[in-house]
DNA sequence: ACCTGAACACCGTTCAAGT
DNA sequence: ACCTGAACACCGTTCAAGT
């Protein structure tokens, strides 16, 4: 056996990857989108890497930051739709964002949707959704609250359709027909009446429909601030908004 | 060393804890409610119960299928209140339940919120939302859907408060401080202007907020509904309903 | 500065063997 | 029917030693 064939200690001699938290994100990602988030151990990605487990702790914390990582690539390479100026659409634009970017990884999406990111690679989305409230004539405090609001329900809404999986969706006819003949049974009145419309699931259509059903209450809300205009409000607009 | 001095063998002489899947999920929720999830394993489940790890494949399935017993146990022991007859006094009532049963057992929590639980434990608050749905005239196929949009935004806002855990909340000063800088120093606008309001969070103020937000959504809709008065829908009312 | 060998204290799970 | 011993193929992480 020559040097060449020992395992190499040290530094790589040249040509080999550079290690770094990004390229680690980047491997962990790749296991993620092929065998979910349960194929991530410090062994598997180093495997990928062509790199010991050891030598990841250069990089990441440990396990958790090295997950976090993932998380924070995701949300931070996200591209944001440029707002025409009115509320509802541009709104729209952004859910939309978000939800082509976790279905693009869909095993990775509880990441960025569970975990509480300390960075601060998240913020675009947030200065893009209070840049339009505020521009809607919404104070600050208020808007503060409405993004929040909006962002529990994107969450809420992204996290059971990745969850969900490709299993509860429309094509798989057996399935909903077992699931709505237990319905059925259930020995639940509405449960039953409603069976057949619990057994199937369009996320798409439903993604829609919740998405609709925030914005009502949100323009509703931005409407009657407008009215108000601030009354009771220590936050002030210097200017008189709308786009 | 006498015979009772060796570990047993066989299934206990007598006394022992009868071993059983809710004995083995209300063991792992003892460990979750003081350690956190990541403290549950088959070996520490085991421990808490007097028995090797291996005796809970006897009435587990596996590790995933002890964790659904654990969601299972909180979800289906949940009380629900009395309906009265306002739905929307009824749809905040379901709301607070939930968030009541999320806060007695907070890191639990993510494990009801976050998996898809297969079997009909959770059909008792289904079955109620539908019920008061219904009873506002709402056909059957906008119930559904007004009752995954409203979950949705629970599971949101229950998720975002139990992972925010004690540390992100209103009482730590510093870290407010700490955050209200850096957000302030992130070099956005937006964001710097609403540094003050960002960098604190109250999450029951956060939770009426959101609640009160997707019911106004929701009762906008129902009296939609019942001005069409199920123009257009296959689903009819076999009377005139409202509590 | 960055990597690895050796090592530690864990995991989930199978399967045959006990009672 | 239910339990365990022995065993397997894994984990995350530390720390000293290499270059």
């Amino acid at each position: 056996m020559t040097a060449a064939h020992r395992p190499r200690r040290g530094r790589p001699p040249r040509g080999a990857p550079q290690l770094s938290r990004d390229a680690i994100a980047e491997a962990a990602l790749k296991l993620i989108d092929v065998d979910g988030t349960d194929a991530v151990s410090m062994r598997s990605v180093a495997r990928v890497l062509g790199v010991d487990a050891k030598s990841l702790y250069n990089h990441v914390a440990d396990k958790d930051d090295l997950l976090d990582a993932v998380a924070e690539q995701l949300l931070g390479s996200m591209r944001l739709p440029e707002p025409v100026g009115d509320v509802r659409a541009d709104l729209l634009g952004i859910g939309h964002a978000f939800r082509r970017r976790a279905l693009e990884h869909p095993r990775a999406a509880p990441l960025v949707l569970t975990r509480q990111l300390a960075s601060f690679e998240g913020l675009a989305p947030v200065e893009a959704t209070l840049n339009i409230l505020r521009a809607a004539g919404c104070p600050t405090s208020e808007a503060v609250h409405l993004l929040r609001g909006l962002v529990a329900t994107l969450t809420g809404t992204l996290l059971r359709e990745v969850q969900a999986g490709p299993t509860y969706g429309t094509a798989d006819a057996a399935g909903i027909a077992r699931r709505r003949a237990a319905l059925e049974h259930s020995g639940l009145a509405r449960v039953a009446e409603a069976a057949a419309e619990l057994a199937r699931f369009d996320s798409t259509a439903e993604y829609d429909f919740t998405l609709d059903l925030i914005l009502d209450a949100v323009t509703a809300r931005l409407a009657a601030y407008r009215n108000d205009d601030g009354a009771g409000q220590t936050e002030r607009l210097s200017e008189t908004p709308q786009g």
